[in-house]
DNA sequence: TCTTGAACCTCTAGTCACTGGAGGATGTAG
DNA sequence: CTACATCCTCCAGTGACTAGAGGTTCAAGA
């Protein structure tokens, strides 16, 4: 029953040097080994693996998730944490799309330079010259 | 006339480490010393580390940099590489945009829970089990 | 039982763009 | 001439992996 590194790796979609990776940050504790110190999972490790890989993909970062997992443990408390810890991410999220809006607007200002020569282009003055920008600040 | 790095650090607003970081890389080049070994700069490298800092902020990647200060220093030339670079730039911020706001959508999804306990919190829930995402991908 | 070979092991270094610190030398103002 | 801010080099750390070298283990087929 018990699944090796190669199988958990495919089970959770997480390549086999993250796995060994996060155990040595300690976010998967040690697995069992064999004779041989191969390594061993149970249906647990798939769980929590699969957990932590979902939520690298919506962006949290580990020290998020560690505590994340900590907190999955405690069934019977208020979930008022997890909140916290979601809505802070949300909040970078957030501001990082303002940023990245920002500067999509700036980029498209710049790139309407109508292809003459570098003395003349558009793009190479406004790099040289915040004053030329849009925005005051990025 | 000359300028120590700390005065260049302040009038590009690029702070020390970084400036001799960007030497290393090959970014500026090796400024005149001093008998003392000391770096000493003119208003040339001002105004190409302004440049730099500019094209940072504005989320070009080191390499791109050193495209674009090549190019600009070959003023007679059309500007389409210039262009090239600044489109394929203007289309990773698209990218992450996109991907970013997806994620928003996600997470707001999620925290629409009601604070209750953890072993129903929809935050968790939705972490342990990708199947109940608004999108299919991340 | 033996052999093959895929998959495993550890350890190290590389990615990107910096940032910080230790420990010592230099330059300038009073 | 002395104080001391600023400079120098070198090394290590950041986040979250990823890749490679060089060697070992395991399971299946002959
Ligand atoms: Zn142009
Ligand atoms: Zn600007
Ligand atoms: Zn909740
Ligand atoms: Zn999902």
């Amino acid at each position: 029953m018990a699944l090796t590194i190669g199988e958990l790796s495919r089970q959770a979609q997480v390549k086999v040097p993250t796995i060994r990776y996060y155990e040595q940050i300690g976010l998967l504790s040690e697995p069992v080994r064999t004779e041989g110190q191969q390594r061993r999972y149970g249906p647990e490790d798939v769980r929590r693996l699969n957990f932590i890989r979902h939520a690298r993909e919506l962006g949290f970062e580990v020290d998020a998730i560690r505590q994340l997992l900590d907190l999955a443990s405690a069934p019977d408390r208020a979930c008022g944490e997890v909140h916290d810890i979601t809505i802070a991410h949300l909040d970078e999220v957030k501001s990082k799309i303002a940023r990245l809006t920002a500067l999509r607007d700036e980029l498209e200002a710049m790139v309407g330079c109508d292809h003459r020569r570098i003395s003349e282009c558009r793009i190479i003055e406004v790099l040289a010259d915040h004053g030329q920008c849009r925005h005051a600040e990025h």
